[in-house]
DNA sequence: CGTGCAATCGGTACATTGTATCGTTTTTTG
DNA sequence: CAAAAAACGATACAATGTACCGATTGCACG
């Protein structure tokens, strides 16, 4: 129940966060959406919720951890409800589609360039670009 | 000499241009430069170039492939001189500082898991942040 | 050297993405 | 159910970058 997760968050109960929470978990074939797509979902269901509202909610979501922020190459945020497992991201330049990945070789390595030019690493972001299998082809 | 550099890369020589080239390769400290700091520097030095020029130019530079662009958290493009070798970044959250490194068993990891993916791969970012040796301790 | 045309410039209006403000509405608490 | 606190929605604003346009500059040619 969505209340429930929100009120484990910390967050008080109002329809605009249970309806974004239900639209997050909706998704099937991409769980990576914008704030503007969020909006436009709330918008073809007939809600009428505030595209202010939307990212204000996102925003505190995430401060919640219960949603992650990305910003794939083209500038603006992408959300994805949060799986609890860290994972990492390949993007079609073409269709937009998004698989994900995890690769311990690679964070292990991460740490070991960080520790050895003195950071104390925070976080990460990695994206990899290219044309996924429908589109290389096409 | 900037003026044989904008010739090879098949662009007019022009003030803007050369300025701007001069600004890129006299950064010893950090060679990661956003286009609004290029643009104060430009200012501080006397030049009457405006910020609309220092956009178009550092996006054909880009074209040309004598700068590199990236896109650190907090959104904004940064620009640095094209070295030829490729590598990644790591970022300091505090005092934006900004370190580079490569690392051959990550590029080797990201082609296969690529691959395994089905993606043909023609870019990817790769971006730690943390606290540098410096900001960490204090 | 001039001259003329195309490329480029600088200023500014505009576009996009996201945030701050504020009066109104909804939730929570007792 | 009433009062207080929180959240909402509309919209003004901010930040970053792009498009447009009349004025200026670079460069090939004579
Ligand atoms: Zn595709
Ligand atoms: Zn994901
Ligand atoms: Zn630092
Ligand atoms: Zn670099």
């Amino acid at each position: 129940m969505e209340t429930q997760d929100l009120r484990n968050a910390g967050l008080k109960v109002t329809l605009p966060r249970i309806k974004i929470l239900e639209i997050l978990e909706k998704q099937q074939d991409d769980r990576h959406l914008s704030a503007e797509k969020v909006y436009k979902i709330l918008l073809s269901e007939g809600e009428e919720i505030g595209l202010a509202t939307v990212y204000r909610v996102l925003t505190q979501f995430e401060a919640a951890g219960l949603v992650e922020r990305h910003h794939f190459e083209g500038g603006n945020s992408i959300f994805e409800l949060n799986k609890g497992s860290h994972h990492d991201h390949l993007v079609c330049m073409k269709c937009g589609r998004v698989d994900e990945f995890t690769d311990e070789v690679i964070e292990k390595r991460q740490r070991e360039i960080a520790e050895r030019l003195g950071y104390s690493l925070t976080d990460h972001s990695l994206y990899l670009y290219g044309y996924c299998a429908d589109c290389k082809s096409s």
